[in-house]
DNA sequence: GTCTATAATCCGATAGAC
DNA sequence: GTCTATCGGATTATAGAC
C-alpha cells in the first residue's frame, strides 16, 4: 500500500535526521536506510525539501501529544504550567526536533510550507491560546494578550539555551536550566496577573500561587 | 596581501549570504563573486564551514556596533530601553544576519566556534548585562537576574515572529510586530521591577516610567 | 607562498525500461 | 513501484604553474 510506504520513509527520514542531524540528511542516505534506491523515494515525496518539511510535521504531532498530557490536570493553572513545563521537557529531551520547527525558512527551500504542517504549528499556539483564556476566565492571569510574551518568553529561554547562549552564565546542565527557567517563568508570572497583583482572586479558586 | 584578500572573501561571502540565502550559499559561488575558482578560497578560509563561522562573526559585529549606540543615552533606563529597541531594529533590518547568530549547530558542522566568534557573542549578552547592573543600581530593575529573562523575551518575541509565528495571530507587519512587542516588554518590566511594584523609587531618581 | 587546473566523490533530480 | 543509467552541480583534496 502507498501510505504504509510513505510512513516507513517518514520514520527512516526521522531517524535519520535525529542522528545525523540536518546537514547528514541526504536522499540517498535515506533510500540506503529504507532499503531502496534513491529514484524511488520521488514516487512518494515530491522532494527533499518536501520530506524535511513532513519531519517538521512529525515533530509537531509529537510536541502535540506532549502538550496535550497537560489536560489531565484539573484546574485551569495547572494545565497551563504542566503545558509549559511539557514544552520545555519536549525540547529538552528532544532538540533536534525542537529545532527543526523554527528552522528559518532560508534554511528548508523557499517553498511554502505544506498546508497540514502549517496547521499543525498553528495547533501548538491555540493550544496556549486556550490554556491562557481557561486561566483568565479563572482569574490566574489578568488578559489573554499575555499567550505570546509568555511563549517567546518560553521559546527564547529554551532557545538561547539549547544554543549554548547561556553557558556563559553559568547555566550548562539541563538541571541548572530548569532552575534559571522555573524562576524566571514563575517572575513574568507574578508580573502579568494572578491575585498578588492586578486581580483578585476573591472567589479563591484554589490554585492561585506560582 | 593575505588578509586583505581573506577581508574582500569575507565581504563577498556575507553580501552573497545576504542575498541568497543560506543554502544559495556555495563556496563556488563565492569564488565567482570574488573572481578567483573555488580552490583557491582554501587557501584563505579551511572550509565552507568556517566560512560561515566568519559571517556569523561579522553578524555579531555588525549588531554590537548598533548596541553600542545606546549608550549615547544619558540614563540607564534609557540607554537600557534603547539597546533593547535597537536589538529589535536590527533584527528587523537584518533578518538573516539575525539569523545566522542562532542558526543551531546542526546546519552549520559539527564543529566548535572559534572563539573569537564565540567571544563576539559573550560580549553581546555582557552588553546586556551590563545595562541591566546598570538599571538595578538606579533602582528601575530589582535584580541583575532579570537579564536572562529579558534577553529571552526578546529573542523569542523576535524569533517566532521572523518565522512567521505569530501571522496566525494577525502579527504580519513590522509595524504590527512593533507594536505588539513594545506592550509585551512593558508589561513584563513592569512585572519585573520598578517603583510601581517592588522598588521604591523615592530617592525619585527621574527615569521610573516604561 | 598564491593561485590554477584537474579529478574524486557525493548529492538532488529525471528519464525510461521492467 | 522500483530499478538502472545518467545529468548537472557541489565540496574538497591533490598536484603543479606563477
Amino acid at each position: 500500500m502507498s501510505s504504509e510506504t510513505r510512513e516507513r520513509i517518514l520514520n527512516e527520514a526521522t531517524e535519520l535526521y535525529l542522528r545525523d542531524g540536518f546537514d547528514g540528511f541526504s536522499m540517498r542516505a535515506l533510500a540506503r536506510s529504507v532499503g531502496v534506491t534513491a529514484p524511488a523515494l520521488y514516487r512518494h515525496y515530491a522532494s527533499k525539501e518536501n520530506v524535511l518539511h513532513e519531519i517538521m510535521g512529525e515533530a509537531f504531532r509529537r510536541l502535540s501529544n506532549k502538550l496535550y498530557e497537560a489536560l489531565a490536570e484539573p484546574t485551569p493553572h495547572d494545565r497551563f504550567r504542566r503545558a509549559v513545563s511539557g514544552y520545555v521537557d519536549f525540547a529538552l529531551e528532544n532538540p533536534r526536533l525542537y529545532e527543526v520547527l523554527f528552522v528559518p525558512p532560508t534554511m528548508m527551500g523557499e517553498g511554502e510550507l505544506p498546508e497540514s504542517v502549517q496547521a499543525q504549528g498553528c495547533a501548538v499556539g491555540q493550544f496556549f491560546d486556550d490554556r491562557v483564556r481557561e486561566c483568565v476566565a479563572a482569574g490566574v492571569l489578568r488578559d489573554d494578550q499575555v499567550a505570546p510574551t509568555l511563549w517567546a518568553h518560553t521559546h527564547g529561554m529554551v532557545s538561547l539555551y539549547l544554543r549554548g547562549r547561556m553557558a556563559q552564565r553559568g547555566i550548562d546542565s539541563p538541571e541548572r536550566f530548569r532552575e534559571v527557567f522555573e524562576a524566571s517563568t514563575t517572575r513574568v508570572l507574578e508580573g502579568l496577573g494572578g491575585p498578588a497583583h492586578g486581580v483578585e482572586g476573591d472567589g479563591g479558586d484554589s490554585d492561585a500561587a506560582a
